[in-house]
DNA sequence: TGTTACCGTTTTGGATCCAGTCCGGCTGAT
DNA sequence: ATCAGCCGGACTGGATCCAAAACGGTAACA
């Protein structure tokens, strides 16, 4: 399944890492129920680690579950996407006026890493690449902020819309508007400008929601 | 333990709602290592329960976890104190916002009754019901804003600190404090003044804040 | 025909037991 | 006296088994 020296030291991470990326990939489809045996035996453990994976995956909105009913992969209605962006919009703004001034040069080098990265998956189409790249590029911001219970609030916002996103990056036209708005972005921080920052953030999620929002109601 | 008929349906969420009070309440001290046989015996469950509700508080943090080092009852630093306060007024003031357009009648009625619980509560010096009616006034108001995710993150954070809140409600001086707030805050959104609102909660946090903060370092 | 009660099956919830890891104390060598 | 290595107890992590609740289909009845 996984190269076992790099697989987490408890049963319960690995299945934790494991369900969340077949939820926020898409592979595990919004809305349907999660058959607890069925799972543990797909990915060779008991019910027990599964279960502890699912409290956790319940308390970051991914799943839902019901006394006796058990888990539901969780969907999202207009007003939760809605709402999902709106606070992204007020607390990704905090994090980057508070990042600004702490970010320093090592900062800088690993936030044009992961654009590098972005720009070249761009280019290809790896659509997959991508989203982990634009990911760590967003995150590395965030983080250093030195607000690691605000870091922590925004992963799990992302992660409630990641199984909506995937397509996100399948067009072409959305991959470049990516690739400028960071660029954008980035030349603000490099200029201590974080309004100029935030204003691109801003837009960078306005024109994702958009496209989610059509997802949705198709 | 408990009435059998007002206790939850399944075993993991009377344990999850007993270890919270026993946390929040401080009856759990901070810092302090759970062992999970002798609290389990002591909810007379066993141990698989116990484990899916720390799981669940994990997720709040208010217990952390390390791998085959098993659970603690989390400690606050002050940049952490700090972290949850700045949060706390970012996101109530959204609340508030979002609520005043859409308070009728009965949401007034509901905050009036609370205020009614906090003032006696206050007055007797009964700690414990003004905490409780205290959490309720704000709450009232935070899920009149019609979005779930955003009043179930601040929740999350009143948890976080209530560990250490506990000794706030004992001094006189503060406890008056709150109920003047309360009134003012009631008057501003009887007036539809959102903005009179929000300035009166965040002179309350501030109150409260600095008196925790002497708390963590005495 | 529509509805309800029943019963077997499926699925979840919980208890017990075993394995693996961690921690503290002891021993012995330097 | 200090420290590395080992050993035993304590505790967590996980598998299996059993109990209880929910689901689906059938049949009896209004």
């Amino acid at each position: 399944m996984s190269d076992p020296a790099s697989r987490p030291p408890t049963a319960q991470q690995f299945v934790l890492a494991e369900v969340r990326r077949a939820i926020t990939s898409g592979e595990l489809k919004p809305g349907s129920a999660i058959r607890q045996e069925a799972l543990a035996e797909r990915l060779e453990v008991s019910r027990v680690p599964l279960r502890e994976a699912l409290k956790t995956l319940e308390g970051e909105g991914l799943v839902t579950y019901r006394a006796h009913r058990g888990y539901r992969v969780a969907e999202l209605s207009m007003a939760d996407l809605r709402e999902v962006y709106r606070l992204r919009e007020i607390l990704e703004a905090e994090a980057v006026r508070a990042a600004v001034p702490l970010l320093d040069e090592s900062v800088f080098a690993e936030l044009e890493a992961a654009q590098e990265v972005v720009e070249r998956a761009a280019g290809d189409g790896a659509v997959e690449d991508m989203a982990r790249a634009n990911r760590r590029f967003h995150f590395t911001l965030f983080e250093a902020a030195g607000m690691p219970r605000l870091a922590r609030i925004i992963g799990t916002l992302w992660d409630s819309t990641d199984a909506y996103r995937s397509l996100y990056y399948a067009g072409e036209e959305n991959r470049r508007h990516v690739v400028a708005e960071h660029r954008a972005a980035l030349a603000a921080l490099r200029a201590g400008d974080a309004e100029g920052a935030v204003r691109w953030f801003d837009r960078h999620r306005g024109a994702a929601v958009d496209v989610l929002a059509h997802q949705l109601e198709g």
